[in-house]
RNA sequence: GGCGUGUUCGUCUAGCGGCCUAGGACAUCGCCCUCUCAAGGCGAAGAUCACGGGUUCAAAUCCCGUACACGCCA
């Protein structure tokens, strides 16, 4: 069996975290089954869509490293054999359909306004009634139709859905799911405009674009037992379906701006890296049996399997991402770690040729980075002018003795050859010795005299790194402080 | 309101009737390593498996009900 998947957001906004982690598994599952993974841009709502919506999610998708086979290529092009990708284009074969089911009997128009169903619901609801159409257009002669005609009104058109038995829809991840046909309505299938509804188009789109799992949130689990009436009446076989949990806020509620970043291209100003984030989200709602959690390059694809995806939803745990970031960062190699960091890099006003050179810098500090964003914070002290922090000041330098360790060491510094790190590093150790000092009454004074702060790099790669005059100038600038 | 889904440490999860006095990961705390900060190593604390009934020699695991949460109808 072939495997072709999708995934079929509408553009009314960016793509926040519950929607790339149903592009993520929606191409893990195509990539690991060797299938095609298809994009489709359902905007039929053309109130709330937007091409800046649009351009959004393809940059969004693009960042997070994953690749769809068939669908747009920009605002106005897509590629594939089943083109055009965008709903709005395929308003033909919609309606070809809608006209399909009417001529079978299958479907017919109701005249309701907007009002008078808002009106009859509040009845129902007032009586304690299922609050759903209750069908009233299906009766309808063709003397009332006429009538509403000549009186203006256009007609949607609705799905004559079962009213009796039941219907199954046999879901990869929940199992199992039965519904009672008496207490699904009569779904609109047109609107009265001409455009599809999201349920009858989502089903042509499916069937004619030859999909063959259609792995989505869980919130259209309910729609899926009148959509599977609609394959039906169609003639066609529905694909296979498997519903992924819900991702929640911190509080339990469903993930919003009010918990913080939902879009992924905040996630990725805020330094996160794509490979982390498909790690995490990978690891959000799905498990392998062993509880691993690191999974680096093709991994992912390897090891995912729909079977291990979660019922329950998931609560978004930024902390555990920005552990997870962390890991992934580490195993970038220096050439990528810089490569990701230059924007950041560049926000901070740095932006090269420098000197020290960044990579250098870079390669010194990044690895103990949670985040991209936090690289800046971290090297600015080879190229910013030493501002002491009170407790490097205070602490560390103001004590006896300090002022002539650091002068003693400068002169150190402008006789070092080589000037590298390990020489640097026998000569300081020798100077301690020579002068009965232990190495932390050296060393922590260098530190600060050197970067104005007591944490940092690494003592004398730091030295080695900012280079022999930076050095020796801020040790001496240090010393005529004291 | 009806229907649907779900409920294991604070969080993500392992678990598919005996291996569970419930395992791992993040976070927290302690110790070690160490020139600092990270990273790493070791350890601690943390879950009456939502609650109540059954079934069974035996249930986190199967069945029924209740509560709560979420989704759909909207």
């Amino acid at each position: 069996m072939t495997i072709r998947t999708r995934f079929a957001p509408s553009p009314t906004g960016y793509l926040h975290i519950g929607g790339a982690r149903t592009t993520l598994y929606n191409w893990l599952f195509a990539r690991r089954h060797k299938g095609t993974f298809v994009l489709r841009i359902e905007d039929t709502d053309e109130v709330r869509s937007t091409e800046d919506s649009v351009t959004a999610i393809l940059d969004s998708i693009r960042w997070l490293g994953l690749d769809w086979d068939e669908g747009p290529v920009d605002l106005a092009a897509d590629r594939g054999p089943y083109a055009p990708y965008y709903q709005m284009k395929r308003l033909e074969l919609y309606q070809k359909h809608v006209r399909g089911l009417a001529d079978a009997g299958k479907a017919y128009p109701c005249y309701c306004t907007r009002e008078e169903l808002d009106a009859m619901r509040k009845e129902a609801v007032a009586a304690k009634r299922p609050a759903v159409y209750d069908e009233r257009c299906r009766r309808l002669t063709d003397r009332q139709k006429a009538e509403h005609e000549a009186a203006g009104r256009r007609p949607s058109w609705r799905f004559h859905m079962p009213e009796t038995g039941e219907t199954v829809v046999d879901d990869m991840i929940r199992g199992r799911v039965a519904f009672d046909n008496a207490l699904l309505p009569d779904l609109v299938i047109q609107k009265a405009a001409g455009g599809p509804t999201y349920n009858f188009a989502c089903v042509v789109d499916d069937h004619c674009m030859e999909i063959s799992h259609v792995i989505r949130g869980d919130e259209h689990l309910s729609n899926t037992p009148s959509q599977a009436r609609i394959y039906e009446a169609l003639g066609w076989t529905p694909p296979k379906f498997a519903h992924l949990s819900m991702i929640l806020g911190p509080d339990g509620s469903k993930l919003s701006k009010r918990h913080g970043a939902t879009s992924v291209l905040e996630y990725k100003a805020l330094g996160f890296l794509p490979e982390a984030m498909r790690n995490y989200l990978g690891l959000l709602g799905w498990s392998t049996t062993d509880s691993r959690q690191l999974f680096f390059g093709t991994e992912l694809v390897e090891a995912f399997d729909l079977a291990g995806c979660q019922k329950n939803p998931a609560i978004f745990d930024q902390t555990k991402l920005t552990w997870m970031n962390g890991e992934h960062l580490r195993k970038l190699s220096r050439q990528d770690l810089l490569e990701h960091a230059e924007p950041f890099l560049k926000n901070a006003g740095l932006t090269g040729p420098l000197d020290p050179p960044l990579d250098r810098t870079v390669a010194l500090e990044g690895e103990k980075c949670k985040l991209l964003a936090d690289i800046p914070g971290r090297v600015e002290i080879f190229y910013k002018d030493v501002v002491f922090t009170p407790k490097a000041l205070d602490g560390v330098l103001k004590k006896p003795g300090v002022k002539e360790i650091l002068l003693d060491v400068a002169g150190l510094l402008e006789g070092a050859e080589p000037y590298a790190e390990k020489v640097l590093e026998e000569r300081i150790r020798a100077y301690c010795e020579a002068k009965a000092l232990k190495t932390g009454q050296v060393f922590h004074p260098l530190r600060a005299a050197l970067s104005g702060r007591t944490e940092g790099p690494t003592l004398f790669g730091m030295i080695e790194v900012l280079g022999r005059s930076k050095s020796v100038g801020r040790l001496k600038a240090a010393a005529a402080l004291l």
